[in-house]
RNA sequence: GCCCGGGUGGCGGAAUGGCAGACGCGGCGGACUCAAAAUCCGCUACUUGAAAGGGUGUGCGGGUUCGAGUCCCGCCCCGGGCACCA
């Protein structure tokens, strides 16, 4: 009597032996070679949705096959439990945040656990469980310490729907927030930064060796944003004391400077704007202070009502020629000096504000002879540009920074995009910042023995927009570690990637209670071999884990030649549904449980590595349950084949054959499977490797059909268990148990017989002028002048060559060859 | 505007410069069944042809090559990222 497949109770059963045995718990002395596959850690936001489902599966698939492959392998999970929407429910009248993620954990970590996806759990890590709150704030006072850490006052991103500032990253190029969507706004105030630009030049450097995705290297490139130019000072005309530098990168252009042009916010411009043109100064710096980034950096509207006069005039260095001093809102405070050289004839903004405001073009580079007018970029030789006549560009610019530096005008100067990091929220729901602030002392780091200073639990929360932690009195007031006098609690919270920032150093030991980081265990794991997660965190997330992970090495709190977190990247596709990405905020989700009740996890599983490259988007659409079902269909049929060959034997013979090339055929086929099958998982190549087993298993049902011998059958069987049992890996354990008795989880990886898998029969392609006449089977040691004349002995190429001799023949034995005419 | 991806049957997708469409979904036909479901077997790019066979075909136009989905040049379309950064 066959044994019934019960989806259900069969992947239950596993899972919680998994568990049970410890299958998959690492020890951090294991003498295996390491392997640390990971996924990104979740934002706990409830039931398990298509994405996780798609990115737990692939990194399972790799956690499973390099452990049959006999690597140690390290296979954690966490939540990224801090956050505003727990908050945001609060204040809406749900549960505290706490409880509330408390029940998101338990419900997301339920799905993760039914499909079957292994972890080693007695590491897992919560970001607000106090213990990793005590090493983040630990950390957090070693960064302070070290001048990582500081505390700045600047105009900063306000989002009105979040109630918080925002880091640059955070703001999306259209100035909305990249979480609410909400217009962001220029607010001035004091907050907490951590210097990542300290290591700009490593961060970008380090990326041409990285095995990444060149689309998230180039987006972090573009993020750092390094240019190379000069710092020009341009004295101010009649003010002895008082002098503009400006950054540029063509100071080969300064001959054509012909007016200088200041941020609004510029320190200089109460000093340099003289009394006529007050007016028209101020209004223009209400006008700046008053936009949005979005409408001050739209292209659109009237540049006459963005600039204006200060009334001052600057000496260019170059020329000796004093030119007007302005401002205009288009040139950033935040970016360089805050204040340019204005070249109109070679850069198009000033271009265009010339032409507006009269100003004179002076061209320092000759155009081509068909260039349209406006302004010229491209490269060419110099012209009314004194000593630096007929050179070209590159040869101008470093000629004419060498002059600035004899001269003291100016010098080298690198920029960057990318600025310091901010990492104060003024929201409830994070991990407090450990500083006090004394009337005497100034700011304190809370010494580490104090640690952790947790989130008070008795707290209101009200859609007042402000954190609860600056009306809770008992947490605002407190003692200065210092002078034992009454000092003020910092109320502001880290901003959550903080806490996601180091989390994989932690996993590497995270039951050590003396440091964030154990040195040996960190060598032993890091770097991350296999990091999975979405493109979404092309630049925030994975720029700050690797400025934190050379941060926590150089101040001596993880070892310091760990510079780069992830060695290898992979960045799955989204789903969609109805054409948008689905996520938990558009409501457009579809719940794996309800394919976990009806066709079981594996056949789920089975379905996202099958329906396309993991690198692809995938559209949920009509004929997605029919793949499912059809996932569904082929995992029975294995558990048929393997388990209850009966149901097979009873179509035998029809087909035999003669079962000695059929038996060499079946494995033939098997080794060939294995080697396509070991690639294809090394490779992120999932849909291809369920193809071959696929394949394979039609190969070994009809090879059953052609009376090939029991034997050989069992053992392409198992071959084909082994093979599938990381990608579904319940009905495979269940089959390859009712079969051996054994756990096929700890069986090793079935190895590729090369000589088996060579094919001695091939068909050779037979071309005539490249147009494919016939094909043969030939020996696979076929030489040339054999295959020549077998080619030419068959009908069909002869009537094609119509009695003429080839001019050319080109013999590729033994897969082709072509008659050229 | 700049920088990445991508464009292959009815659909999802395969193809180290060498048989385009593996594998699956859907469809069609058959076997089993009283019947249905399930299962199994076969066919399934387009076109012409009774058939054998022929022709055409990987977004468009050129090129390299004995041979191009694949390499090169120029376009078109779709998706994503960046964009007053001086």
């Amino acid at each position: 009597m066959a044994k019934h497949y019960d989806v259900q109770a069969a992947e239950t059963r596993w899972q919680a032996r998994w568990i049970d045995e410890g299958t998959y718990q690492i020890e951090n002395d294991d003498p295996r070679p390491p392997y640390y596959v990971l996924s990104m850690y979740p934002y706990p936001s409830g039931q398990a949705h298509q994405g996780h489902v798609r990115n737990y599966t692939f990194g399972d698939v790799l956690v499973r096959f390099r452990t049959m492959q006999g690597f140690g392998v390290l296979s954690p999970f966490g939540f990224d439990s801090f956050g505003l929407p727990a908050e945001n429910a609060a204040i809406k009248g749900g549960d505290h945040p706490l409880a509330y993620t408390e029940a998101r954990i338990a419900e997301l970590k339920a799905s993760v656990l039914r499909l079957g996806a292994v972890y080693d759990w007695r590491r897992e890590i919560r970001s607000h469980d106090p213990e990793y709150i005590r090493f983040n704030q630990i950390i957090f006072t070693h960064l302070f310490k070290n001048d990582l850490a500081y505390r700045k006052g600047g105009i900063v991103n306000w989002c009105p729907g979040c109630q918080t500032v925002l880091a640059n990253e955070q703001v999306e190029s259209d100035g909305t927030c990249e979480r609410s969507h909400d217009l962001v706004e220029r607010r001035s105030l004091e907050q907490w930064f951590l210097r990542i630009t300290n290591y700009a030049d490593e961060l970008l450097d380090a990326l041409d060796d990285l095995d990444w995705p060149d689309r998230v290297k180039t987006m972090q490139r573009n993020w750092i944003g390094r240019s190379e130019g000069a710092r020009i000072t341009f004295p101010v005309e009649g003010a002895k004391d008082l002098s503009i530098e400006v950054y540029t990168t063509r100071p080969d252009t300064s001959f054509g400077a012909t007016y200088l042009v200041l941020a609004p916010e510029h320190p200089l411009v109460d000093r340099v704007t003289t009394s006529l043109q007050q007016g028209e100064v101020e209004r223009l710096r209400a006008l700046a202070a008053q936009q949005s980034d979005i409408e001050r950096q739209s292209t659109e509207g009237a540049l006459e009502k963005r600039g204006a006069f200060t009334g001052s005039y600057a000496i260019n260095p170059f020329t000796k020629s004093p030119i007007p001093i302005y401002i205009a809102d288009y040139v950033l405070a935040s970016y360089g000096t805050g204040a340019i050289m204005a070249v109109p004839s070679e850069d198009d903004r000033d271009f265009a504000f010339a032409t507006i405001y009269d100003l004179p073009i002076i061209r320092t580079v000759a155009p081509p002879e068909e260039f349209a007018g406006g302004a010229y970029a491209g490269d060419g030789l110099h012209i009314n540009s004194g000593f630096l006549d007929g050179l070209r560009i590159a040869e101008a610019k470093s000629r004419a920074i060498d002059w600035l530096e004899s001269e003291g005008f100016g010098e080298r100067s690198v920029q960057y995009r990318l600025r310091d990091w901010l990492i104060s929220r003024q929201r409830y729901w994070g991990c407090p910042i450990p500083v006090v602030y004394c009337d005497r002392d100034g700011i304190v780091a809370v010494p580490e023995e104090q640690l952790p200073i947790l989130l008070p639990q008795d707290v209101e929360f009200l859609p007042t927009g402000e954190s609860p932690l600056k009306h809770h009195p008992d947490f605002l007031h407190t003692t200065c570690p210092t002078c034992g006098g009454p000092a003020r609690r910092e109320t502001d919270t880290m901003d959550t990637f903080v806490d996601s920032s180091w989390y994989f150093l932690r996993f590497t030991d995270p039951f050590n209670t003396v440091v964030p980081v154990n040195f040996d265990a960190a060598r032993h794991f890091m770097p991350v071999d296999q990091y999975i997660g979405g493109i979404t965190h092309a630049i925030m997330h994975l720029l700050y884990s690797r400025f934190f992970t050379r941060a926590l090495g150089d101040i001596g709190l993880s070892p310091s030649e760990i510079r780069e977190p992830f060695s290898q990247l992979f960045c799955q596709g989204m789903i969609r549904l109805g054409g948008k990405a689905m996520s938990k905020s558009r409501g457009n989700v579809i719940s794996p449980n309800d394919y976990f009740k009806s066709v079981g996890a594996d056949a789920l599983r089975l379905f996202h590595l099958f329906v396309g490259p993991p690198i692809d988007d995938i559209d949920w659409g009509d004929q997605t349950n029919e793949i499912i079902d059809g996932c569904s269909r082929y995992l029975r049929r294995v558990w048929r084949l393997a388990v209850d060959p009966e149901s097979t034997d009873d179509a035998v013979v029809s087909d035999a054959k003669d079962p000695a090339a059929e038996t060499a055929l079946l494995l033939r086929n098997v080794h060939q499977t294995i080697a396509k099958v070991t690639d294809d998982l090394a490779r992120y190549g999932f849909n291809t490797a369920v193809a071959e087993c696929m394949a394979l298993t039609n190969a070994i049902t009809r090879a059953a059909r052609t009376g090939v011998d029991r034997s050989t059958i069992d053992e392409a069987i198992d071959v084909l268990l082994r093979l599938l049992a990381p990608m579904v890996p319940h009905i495979a354990a269940e089959a390859f148990e009712e079969r051996h008795g054994r756990h096929i989880h700890k069986e090793p990886w079935p190895v590729a017989d090369l000589a088996l898998a060579k094919d001695d029969q091939v068909v050779m392609v037979i071309q005539v002028n490249g147009k494919v006449r016939d094909r043969i089977e030939v020996d696979a040691t076929i030489d040339e002048s054999e295959a020549t004349q077998l080619a030419l002995s068959r009908e069909i190429i002869a009537a094609a060559l119509e009695g003429a001799t080839p001019s050319r023949i080109i013999a590729r034995p033994p897969k082709l060859i072509n008659f050229v005419l």
